[in-house]
DNA sequence: CCCCCATTCAAACGATCGTTTCAATCGTAC
DNA sequence: GTACGATTGAAACGATCGTTTGAATGGGGG
């Protein structure tokens, strides 16, 4: 028979730990059930990444990549503009790249929203590490433009509600906001793009709030 | 010598329980380490919960039970008060819970905060359920009483908000949204206070921007 | 053709997992 | 004191974990 799996075995493991981590979490998951899925050997995993936390390490890499490259390019694009770009343009900008993903590439990329908003959540301190340095880059970017956009707010104010929105898209895209209750989930892109909308209502508005009274 | 571990050996092993899966998470803890660090025998887990899980269910129900009277507490206050509930006095009796149980409890509290962050977040669909089990009489409660006190504001989208409150801080209580890039850590109450009037601020001001546009 | 090197494979490694067994131990009521 | 139920102890269960080994495979360049 033909090979029923096209794709190269380094790639294949890839989207299964991708899948996998994001529905399971890193630690809950087997490199056993991540080769049985993916069609490859145990030994495969070793010997491309060298152990399972190294695949972690290039599962995130790969889809943090892509998220990054899209957040950098809307705020250059809010930059071009003739006029500095307001709060809701960034948080915006910000917490589409999410959802934007997701409708780019299908099922594969609802799992990339899910695997990122999994790691960061991850207990394990090199884990969390690990996903820091990768939003880094953006992070000085967005707390910049966002400072600019917030001059009478203190910058530790601003880096303050900068990481909360960047957990609660963490939660929204790991899906832990919807099904505390399960039941009301509809898993269509329509709920995709209204609760995207209702994150950034939220967001816009906690960010343009008065610093609190110390 | 004498006893070193005053309290029983079922109270022993939630309390280490308690603090383990707060700083590691359930699936990555060992029953061996909790039992080691509560100074009992491996059996004795199984004994009196009956399984690992048992244990975890044990750990949350008696961390929550704290948690859930001392917001129903709150609020039974704020209702008794001859004014409706504003939506600052609602966020602020939900969110201050939190750090109220750090401080009354010392280290013990503060293992409980990160403990029901840590929980919310778990991948593990059976766990999810179990907490979302425990919160469900108070958000019943809550739900209502900022429905009242945002009539114009359409139900599911205060559900929404509410969602998002009670994620953000369990991101807040798990440590989540300080040490993604560590060195900034205070340690310290000062702080603590300080943050929890930030999340405050935020989410009363998420919760009265305008419904988003559909 | 043959060698070579990258890749894959089955198999096993030692370690650790949650759970179970059963004897030893304890306090307590008779 | 003795019998008894509750609790604890050491040890082992089978299963599964991440990792390693060493041989088989297969295609490409000499």
């Amino acid at each position: 028979m033909n090979d029923p799996h096209p794709r190269s075995t380094r790639e294949r493991l890839l989207d299964a730990a991708e899948r996998l981590f994001a529905e399971h979490g890193f630690a809950a998951t087997s490199l056993r059930t991540v080769t049985v899925t993916a069609g490859a050997n145990v030994a495969a995993v070793n010997y491309h990444f060298g152990s399972k936390e190294g695949l972690l390490r290039a599962v995130v890499d790969r889809a943090m990549t892509s998220v990054n490259g899209e957040r950098l390019r809307l705020l250059e694009e809010l930059r071009a503009s003739d006029r500095k770009p307001t709060v809701e343009q960034l948080v915006r900008a910000f917490v589409v790249t999410g959802a934007s993903i997701v409708e780019r590439s299908g099922t594969h990329g609802r799992d990339v929203a899910r695997l990122l908003g999994r790691v960061m959540v991850e207990p394990d301190p090199a884990i969390r590490r690990l996903f820091g340095a990768e939003v880094a880059p953006v992070e000085g970017q967005y707390l910049q433009a966002l400072q600019t956009a917030l001059p009478q707010l203190p910058p530790n104010e601003v880096a303050f509600r900068y990481r909360a929105m960047v957990g609660l898209l963490a939660l929204y895209q790991s899906d832990t906001l919807g099904d505390l209750h399960p039941g009301h989930r509809t898993e269509g892109d329509i709920a995709t793009t209204q609760e995207t909308e209702r994150l950034v209502t939220m967001l816009t508005a906690a960010f343009r709030a008065p610093a609190a009274a110390t």
